[in-house]
DNA sequence: GGCGTATTGTAGTGAGCGTTATAGATTCTG
DNA sequence: CAGAATCTATAACGCTCACTACAATACGCC
């Protein structure tokens, strides 16, 4: 077993030139030539690192998680059910509507159509939207047995619509809504959440 | 001026091809192969009567607010701004859930993030969505002048939200969930819908 | 130093993109 | 029927797409 050249590149700061122009353009708008460039490499050493372009979203998606979506994981530590929602709908505002980067979320950006050739990442980005989802409802269903929530809630209606409003506000940034405006919305749609009055 | 040679096929029946897959795979993901093969024609008679692909396009848009986004208009002809906006929601989980239809939104499906070549489709989009959005916001100033919604209300925030999980249903339907799911969504979403008791 | 190995830049692959030149077909006018 | 006008199909345009042969380069190991 040899050494060979070393990469000439960082792995990570190349994913991160990766993710914003995925981000930007979505999946079917991005050429191999647009990553070349943002992420300063020739297209062997993309295709010798990364696999393909789709293995290359998967990264990218992965990097994305652990980055600028980082705020979902972390509402989930939040200590009640309550909390866990409003630090993930504020956390999604910050996170679609920074600065430094592009409007939106990664996962709806371009995944809600495309060309039969592009399904792989589509179905991906769709799964992905469906975990998050998934982890709130657990957690609602965890909520309701620990008497944070009311019996008659149905956690599972209650996580769809938080999931909606999640996603609704990554069209909004992308339509150029600002993060006071989106802030203000969450704090609308958290008037949803069950009060023992209600029940 | 004479007559020609009449045209060999219905130009709206051709749209309405064109909508549906253009609804399906995104602007960017559609080909013109894919058009021409869906509306039965061959590309000169595409680019004689529709001009390009993006003129193609707005007009696809336009059939697409007409057909499918007619609930849209027929919202505002309620009497009530609460029926209104109940209607425009619980039209659009309608709309986004036709069995005979694409899953989603014509103007959020790969309206949110695209290449630079395609940013004229994608601005289109935008407007069109924020078209939505400024008409209930008026319809709520209105509310609230003539007394059915408090003094205290924010009508901009308040369409803003709706607004949202308008979009949000939107995605939700391009992943999949169901008619009766995004209904039960609605209903939830329209608790934020302000009381006199609030004031 | 020389060998094996991994990464590099250059250049190019076939396929598909949006679009159009060209010529034949079909109509109305005179 | 002659001629102008319009729509048609076939075939191709230049360009970009995702992807890769190839040969040169830079390392660890013996």
């Amino acid at each position: 077993m040899a050494g060979g050249r070393p990469r000439g590149f960082d792995v990570d700061e190349a994913l991160d030139r990766a993710v914003e122009v995925f981000w930007r353009q979505g999946y079917e708008g991005t050429g191999i030539s647009d990553l070349t460039r943002a992420m300063g490499i020739n297209p062997p050493s993309l295709y010798g690192t990364f696999g393909n372009k789709e293995e290359l979203f998967r990264k990218v998606l992965d990097r994305y998680t652990d980055g600028p979506a980082r705020y979902i994981r972390e509402a989930f530590e939040q200590p009640t059910a309550r909390a866990v929602v409003e630090r993930l709908l504020h956390g999604a505002v910050d996170g679609t509507t920074r600065p430094d980067c592009p409007p939106g979320c990664l996962t709806v950006q371009g995944g809600l159509a495309s060309a039969p050739a592009a399904e792989g990442a589509r179905d991906e980005m769709a799964t992905r939207r469906r975990m998050g989802e998934t982890f709130l409802r657990a957690r609602l269903e965890q909520a309701r047995i620990e008497g944070e929530l009311p019996d008659d809630v149905d956690p599972e209606g209650l996580a769809r619509y938080f999931a909606t409003v999640h996603q609704g506000i990554a069209v909004q940034a992308a339509g150029g809504a600002s993060r006071e405006q989106l802030h203000q919305t969450v704090d609308l749609a958290m008037r949803v959440w069950p009060s023992r009055a209600d029940a």
